[in-house]
RNA sequence: GCGGGAUUGGUGAAGUGGUUAACACGCCGGAUUGUGGCUCCGGUAUGCGUGGGUUCGAUCCCCACAUCUCGCCCCA
């Protein structure tokens, strides 16, 4: 038997419907902050992760889907959506016309060589957002009201965890810092802390092993290295939010994992118990560099995405309400050939007047056809029966008040359009 | 990439080194020859993840691999 492969998962069945709801939410808050849906392909040239991401992310360097195609050319399948859709803008020209920002949004398939567990899988799917051309705070701060009302709609009580990398010079400065900092320390702190000083310092702070230790506690703040434009951008984001009404706080400890980001960064984190590590369920951030680095003209830009199996998960998990058609409007049942006949022609009548219809297509006995319209919780059964066809009627039974009536056939659609 | 746990039918699961592998749900059929959801009766595994090994004999013991799962790393 053909397995399916590590890490990937079907959704089938009850998830599909779950998923699809989730969809449906995200596309209608979209919608009303007037951002656009957004396809990019799901490979990519391989150096364009290389010099968005970044070297130092374990995301590139060592888990990314390569391969290299009949042309000969490198290939990634992506790993997170933001590097596609700056490669598009850069690609389409959209800096031509900023006259507003371009906002877009995007949710499909991602992927990432790892080893799978509980909320991460090697193929999983990321809703994203996007606000390119415009340095406001205000977009900032929209784009984390964006996230954060979200989950909010979806049922999850989430947080936002909330800091400031500053501008380069602050990130530079701040980074200098934490060298300086660390190196007379090097020996107290974990192992895989010891790497981090010279590939990434900024990543100590979150780690996990030395969290509680004093070195780490003490450690400088990246606000105390904000300069002064930074510092006023990161008070002037925290007004607004207040202004929103948004919970957050601020995480001084909070970098994160791709190199391209400045200013904002934020997560959203939901409580949860023994969700551990995946209680993250989104996060993002300011990269008014990306854009340059990848050759276009220099642009502010800020995103946010979020992982929708880890978000479903956490709303299982939390018992929240999907809310999922759970019932179809009419079932029509009938016992010989000349009534199917009959039946194939009305369900396509009914179906067409927008009613949700079902049939009988196993040949089941007329107790069986009984079974199924409760398994698929039908409001309405149309029972056919071919004296009443030959007057040109048939039976419509109220399956809740089991009440049964003989219309016409001509009458059906209004009959039903009533009664439902 | 490292470490722990798991792998029995469509599903949830018992179980034992030795004739026919519990039970429950589901599904199908019948009692009820075209009006059901209750009840009763009957049916429902190319046989216990894959490949080796130990053994007279393995689903049960050993090894490898795969997948799932939990933690680490990393991240969504």
């Amino acid at each position: 038997m053909i397995t399916k492969q590590k890490g990937t998962y079907d959704v089938v069945g009850m998830d599909a419907k779950k998923r699809k709801y989730v969809c449906d939410v995200i596309d209608a808050i979209c919608e009303k902050y007037n951002y656009t849906y957004i396809e990019t392909p799901i490979f990519e040239s391989s150096e364009l992760f290389h010099r968005s991401v970044g070297e130092s992310s374990d995301i590139v360097t060592k888990e990314t889907y390569d391969f290299v195609d009949r042309g000969e050319r490198n290939i990634t399948l992506r790993p997170e959506g933001t590097a596609g859709v700056v490669r598009s803008f850069i690609e389409n020209k959209m800096y031509g016309n900023l006259s507003e920002p371009v906002k877009v949004y995007y949710n499909g398939p991602m992927f990432r060589y790892e080893r799978p567990q509980s909320g991460r899988n090697r193929q999983f799917t990321q809703f994203g957002i996007e606000v390119i051309g415009t340095d406001d705070v205000m977009s900032d701060a929209e784009v984390i009201s964006l996230a954060y009302n979200t989950y909010k709609l979806l049922g999850i009580d989430v947080k936002v965890q909330l800091n400031s990398l500053g501008d380069n010079e602050s990130r530079d400065n701040y980074r200098k810092a934490l060298m300086e900092y660390f190196k007379p320390n090097i020996d107290s702190l974990c192992e895989d802390c010891k790497v981090r000083l010279e590939k990434n310092p900024l990543r100590i702070l979150d780690c996990k092993v030395d969290a509680n230790s004093d070195i780490l506690k003490n450690a400088p703040k990246t606000i105390d290295y904000l300069n002064e434009d930074s510092l006023n951008r990161f008070n002037k984001l925290q007004e607004y939010l207040d202004l929103m009404e948004i919970d957050y706080e601020v995480n001084t400890n909070l970098v994160r994992g791709l190199d391209y980001y400045n200013h904002t960064v934020f997560e959203i984190v939901a409580d949860i118990p023994d969700f551990g590590s995946q209680s993250v369920l989104g996060g993002g951030g300011r990269y008014n560099g990306l854009i340059e680095q990848l050759d276009g003209p220099s642009t502010p830009a800020i995103g946010f995405a979020m992982g929708l199996d880890r978000t479903i998960l956490a709303m299982e998990s939390l018992d929240v309400k999907f809310k999922v058609r759970e019932n179809i409007d009419i079932f029509i049942m009938y016992g010989n050939l000349d009534e199917k006949e009959t039946a194939c022609y009305l369900i396509q009548d009914l179906r067409m007047n927008g009613f949700v219809c079902e049939t009988d297509y196993m040949g089941k006995s007329f107790k069986n056809q009984f079974k199924s319209a409760d398994r698929f919780n039908s409001k309405f059964l149309v029972i056919l029966n071919s004296d009443d066809i030959k007057n040109y009627k048939v039976k419509v039974k109220d399956n809740e008040t089991k009440e049964e009536e003989l219309v016409s056939i001509n009458d059906l659609v209004d009959y039903l359009d009533m009664k439902l």
